[in-house]
DNA sequence: ATTAAATTAGAACGACCGTTCAAATGTAAG
DNA sequence: CTTACATTTGAACGGTCGTTCTAATTTAAT
């Protein structure tokens, strides 16, 4: 028995990393406030003093997640120098640091008539975070003389979409480097229908 | 108070179509079973007199869907005589006859470790229906010499996850045709990389 | 040592959920 | 009318869940 104080942040971390991890194995309904209790090892009464509601701690994990995602995005898309090599990475870096799993779970409560409409907004907001990272790309290329004149909202659509639906079968695969090159042949062939001249 | 035969047939086809929508607005464990008893008039202990459980009922109604949707693809599929017209042809029976909401309600069936095994393996089988009449378009396509000679099982993987994709955006409108260029861009911008010649 | 505040645990609550079951009711046939 | 069967109801059960509350424990300051 080491006599330690108490550590109420770390307490806290713990708490949102098997939240985290949870929420993204088994949805949100499907995870319990006991599942979280249990596996982070303090009391279900304990989460409360952390967190006001499950509803809450969850729309915190998925404001986190996002806002990591667009952070590191954000840290390396100075190392691309054109508007094509920045598509290659986003597809990368979406493959590997988008969290859909979680995100999901997002949808789930999104739809539930009982969330509240702050937190449901709050999901909504999320979502337009990739949207305008990938909106901003297309800016780029037009402006750069990369990619034609073009219906930009369309695109930004179009390979959004897209993107989101390659990162489904980041459920089938345990190893997500083998969806490398469906990823990156969806950027070849989308960005050929939009370059200027066929290099 | 008109005297009414019991005509249960009607009760099991009343229950099944409030059932559908229920689990599609909101979800498979979101939708109780009271909630089906109320939506559609019959007491809770009814519906078990119609179906073993919950579970069974709702792997019922994502089979009668996805069967009907590819039945209904085999009756117009062949007013289409191009692998191209069949795939402009598939976007719009996506677009307007994948019922997307209610296989989401699957994934989240079939995510949870409480669900049987039976039930998480007849919906895996379901996600397969599409994607063989995918990929039979693009080996016609190929045969009849329309497209290159290429990795059709890639070509299946990324149209039907792009189509996937673009189905999530019939969650945001009402109006399903707003959505019609875009589907149908996509395919224009993935037959154009495997086309043979540029038309 | 005392006190006040922060932290943690765990019992308890009211609500809801999937399922079961016995009883009631309607139907058809003898 | 009686009987047998199909249909439908509604109460009840055991379980789980999100949340609240009280008390215990630890910490830091006096």
């Amino acid at each position: 028995m080491n006599k330690r104080r108490y550590d109420s942040d770390k307490a806290r971390q713990v708490i949102m990393e098997n939240a985290f991890l949870l929420f993204s194995e088994k949805g949100y309904t499907q995870t319990s406030v006991e599942d979280i209790s249990k596996a982070s090892g303090y009391s279900k009464g304990h989460i409360y003093y952390h967190f006001e509601n499950k509803e809450k701690l969850f729309v915190l994990l998925a404001q986190k997640s996002m806002r990591e995602w667009f952070a590191k995005w954000l840290e390396k898309e100075p190392s691309f120098s054109t508007a094509t090599e920045k598509w290659y990475g986003m597809a990368m870096h979406v493959l590997y640091n988008y969290q859909t799993p979680l995100l999901k779970a997002g949808q789930e409560l999104a739809s539930d008539p009982k969330s509240s409409p702050e937190s449901v907004k709050k999901l909504f907001e999320l979502a337009v975070i990739p949207m305008d990272s990938y909106r901003s790309i297309f800016q780029e290329g037009v402006e750069h003389g990369e990619f034609k004149e073009g219906n930009v909202e369309e695109w930004t659509a179009l390979l959004g979409t897209w993107l989101g639906g390659l990162c489904q079968l980041t459920n089938t695969t345990q190893d997500l480097s083998t969806l490398e090159p469906l990823f990156k042949q969806a950027i070849t062939i989308f960005l050929a229908s939009i370059k200027k001249r066929g290099d």
